[in-house]
DNA sequence: AGAGTGGGCCTTTTT
DNA sequence: GGCCCACTCT
């Protein structure tokens, strides 16, 4: 004890690495330098690998500043460094740790110079961009009603799924937008005045944030030296995600020392949708010659018979680092499938059964009901609603992304950087009588001032309401640019003009008078305008100070959440729906085979997220109008029959093969029960009907 | 030009 | 349930 007293730095506590960590994991803590890949399966304990992992470089010496840790969400990014700092008993301060975008942000406000930036350069969300390329559209005067035409939201997608993949514009439209293939040219240069307009207002989007960092790290081997220097050890959380800038960040900035542990699990890849390369970890041994590979696969969360359904299941899949998750947990009841009827019976089943599991003492706050597309929820939510069983639907909007949140901070970003052109689009946009065309003409003439003090002095040679618009709203800035304080700004401009026009056009405007309160609040741990807004722009929410506000109405209660919103989280209990063919997986996933596994690697999610009990369930028939049915998601149909209980509703039809049934162009096959519900007796007994046969022959065996 | 209304359509989402 | 689009009226 009095050694570690003496070896230790003041108030560090010591860790007992051997009896803390599993083999496989303590591998990774003491050996993880180098290049190396860490393979971490669902319920593996991959956070604890890398917080101890972390810990353990600061125990060897390492000063914090010379590591960096980077996660794709901020909560990940609070959770880990909040758990180095339980495991050191004292704070990581100057330990580099954070998403790649606020990584990239805090480099780049050192180096705007460099990017054609300002310091104080604003950052635009999703939306901002997508007015700012509304803007474009309409001032390249493309046409956008003779024929089928991308809207300024699609284009956003297109453009930066572009850049994220590093793909050319027409790559991207070959795959995805074949419809819009031969409007290649137009959206180019969309595109490119889309970028000159970023540039002008002194803006970048989330993309440039990670595009811009890489291309000056690519360009500029002092800076790419003088980073990589300083980060003797990187390390990089859910890598699977990672598209191809992230993959090129990481590898420049790890160029000096080399020492660079990416975590990941291959078989969790979800987000191609958005860029994400399932390539970069499964070639991350070639890309990284020398690398290590290590393997995570004793699993802490789930029984041996919801390990067994997973581990078959992603068995199908060929791209990928085979492993088999071992369980540790005791043995319970075998998952269970459920064809019901329809959506409503499936709906009565699942909230059946969730009482029944509160009943046997399972909160409901550790039960969840996951889905492929938010919609499918539908049903669900009908028969909760009637039963009154709380539930709570994650991923509602964000705070900081409602519109009357988005509406002070649009004034706060024009003090701080007055040519901020999507701000000053939405800000004059809240003035009665104008709309987005006077908008766009306001904001064009206002921009031209140097400082937002000379703007609103000017008149801008207005005339009728747009006078009174600008009047109006250059009043405001007179006011604010007299404050210092993040709070008191927010304060002002929700007491002005702003709350009557939120009386005026909302019902609920006493509500989001209280959240602009509690932004005000919030806005207090501040005081400083640019920090506030870099907060603003790349938290999600505000953090620590939220929580305790949720903590007086701790009800148990149910979650929906889509499957994709589920990773990285676990409950008791977990019932995964409509798991019939065309909806999971959907229907435009199933082009291609890589399509299909990432489908299978979201089922594959979905059913580790459950600890003791898993349900997948699915409607039989195809919809309220029409006679159609659903077969079952061919997923259903990878897992061996006696891995899972097949539950027949009472009342139920029993799905048989129609001995009439035709199999139609579409290769759909038609599937009919009997009126009554009574079991008819399969006529194709162990039938082999797609492959599913051992699946089917459970079903009617039952 | 702006504001209001009805109808059809739905992948998945973080920064 | 919500969002986007087309359409209509002021």
């Amino acid at each position: 004890m009095r050694e570690f007293v003496l070896s230790a730095p003041a108030g560090r506590r010591r860790i007992d690495y051997e009896k803390e960590l599993n083999a496989e994991q303590l591998d990774v803590v003491l050996h993880g330098d180098g290049a190396c890949l860490v393979l971490a399966g669902a319920g593996s304990g991959k956070t604890r690998t890398i917080t101890y992992r972390v810990a353990h470089l600061l125990d060897q010496g390492v000063r914090p500043e010379e590591i960096l840790l980077l996660t794709f969400t901020n909560k990940a990014a609070r959770e880990m460094l909040a758990r180095v700092e339980a495991l050191l008993g004292s704070s990581v301060a100057g330990l580099w740790g954070g998403t790649f975008h606020s990584v990239a942000n805090r480099i780049l406000r050192g180096y705007a110079a460099d990017v054609g930036r300002t310091a104080s350069f604003t950052i635009l969300d999703q939306e901002d961009s997508r007015d700012l390329i509304g803007l474009c559209l309409k001032d390249l005067h493309v046409d956008t009603t003779a024929r089928r035409f991308p809207s300024a939201g699609t284009i956003q997608a297109i453009v930066s799924y572009r850049r994220n993949a590093a793909l050319p514009l027409r790559d991207v439209l070959e795959r995805s937008y074949e419809s819009f293939l031969d409007l290649a040219p137009v959206l180019e240069r969309v595109d490119a005045s889309y970028e000159r307009r970023k540039r002008e207002a002194d803006a970048v989007d989330f993309d440039d944030l990670l595009l811009l960092l890489r291309d000056l790290l690519a360009q500029r081997p002092d800076v790419r030296d003088r980073l990589a220097g300083q980060f003797r050890y990187v390390l990089a959380d859910e890598y699977q995600d990672t598209n191809a800038i992230q993959a090129d960040l990481v590898r420049l900035l790890s160029s000096a020392h080399r020492n660079v542990l990416v975590v990941g699990d291959d078989a969790q890849s979800i987000y191609s949708f958005r860029a994400a390369d399932i390539r970069n970890i499964l070639r991350f041994p070639e890309t990284y010659g020398e690398a290590k590979t290590f393997r995570l696969v004793t699993n802490y969360r789930s029984t041996p018979e919801i390990l067994s359904v997973a581990n078959a299941v992603i068995a199908q899949n060929r791209h990928q680092f085979k492993k088999e998750l071992k369980a540790v947990r005791a043995s319970a009841d075998k998952p269970c499938v459920v064809p019901a009827a329809n959506a409503q019976q499936e709906a009565q089943y699942v909230a059946e059964q969730m009482l029944a599991l509160r009943g046997e003492g399972v909160a409901l706050a550790d039960q969840a009901v996951l889905f492929r597309a938010a919609f499918h929820s539908q049903a669900l939510e009908f028969e909760l609603m009637k039963r009154d069983i709380p539930y709570e639907y994650r991923g509602g909007m964000k705070f900081f992304e409602r519109a009357h949140v988005k509406d002070i901070v649009a004034h706060l970003r024009l003090v701080a950087n007055p040519k901020d052109e999507a701000a000053w689009l939405r800000v004059l946009a809240l003035q009665p009588g104008v709309g987005a065309v006077t908008a766009a003409r306001i904001a064009f003439r206002a921009r031209a001032f140097a400082a937002l003090a000379e703007a609103v002095q000017a008149d801008l040679d207005l005339t009728g309401r747009a006078a009174k618009g600008w009047r109006q709203a250059a009043g405001v800035f007179e006011k604010l640019l007299a404050q210092s304080q993040p709070a008191d700004m927010i304060r002002l401009v929700a007491a002005g003009a702003y709350r009557d026009y939120l009386k005026a056009e909302y019902p609920d405007a006493d509500d989001r008078l209280d959240d602009l309160e509690q932004f005000a609040l919030f806005a207090e741990g501040y005081d400083d305008l640019p920090s506030f807004l870099t907060e603003v722009s790349l938290t999600d929410e505000y953090g620590a100070a939220r929580a305790g506000a949720d903590d007086g109405e701790a009800e148990d209660r149910v979650v929906l959440s889509t499957v994709h919103q589920a990773k990285g989280l676990e409950w008791d209990a977990v019932f995964v729906i409509n798991l019939a063919e065309g909806k999971f997986p959907h229907q435009r996933a199933m082009g291609s085979r890589d399509e299909i596994e990432e489908e299978r690697r979201l089922f594959y999610v979905a059913v580790t997220r459950a600890r003791k009990r898993l349900f997948l369930t699915y409607p039989l028939a195809a919809g309220h109008d029409t006679l159609a049915l659903n077969r079952p998601s061919p997923f259903l149909l990878e897992i061996p029959a006696d891995a899972v209980e097949h539950v027949r509703l009472r009342h139920a039809p029993h799905p048989i093969r129609d001995p009439r049934s035709t199999r139609r162009d579409d290769g759909e096959i038609t599937i009919v029960f009997d009126e009554l519900g009574e079991r008819v007796p399969p006529s194709a007994k162990g039938g082999k009907p797609n492959g599913g046969g051992e699946f089917l022959r459970g079903v009617e065996e039952y």
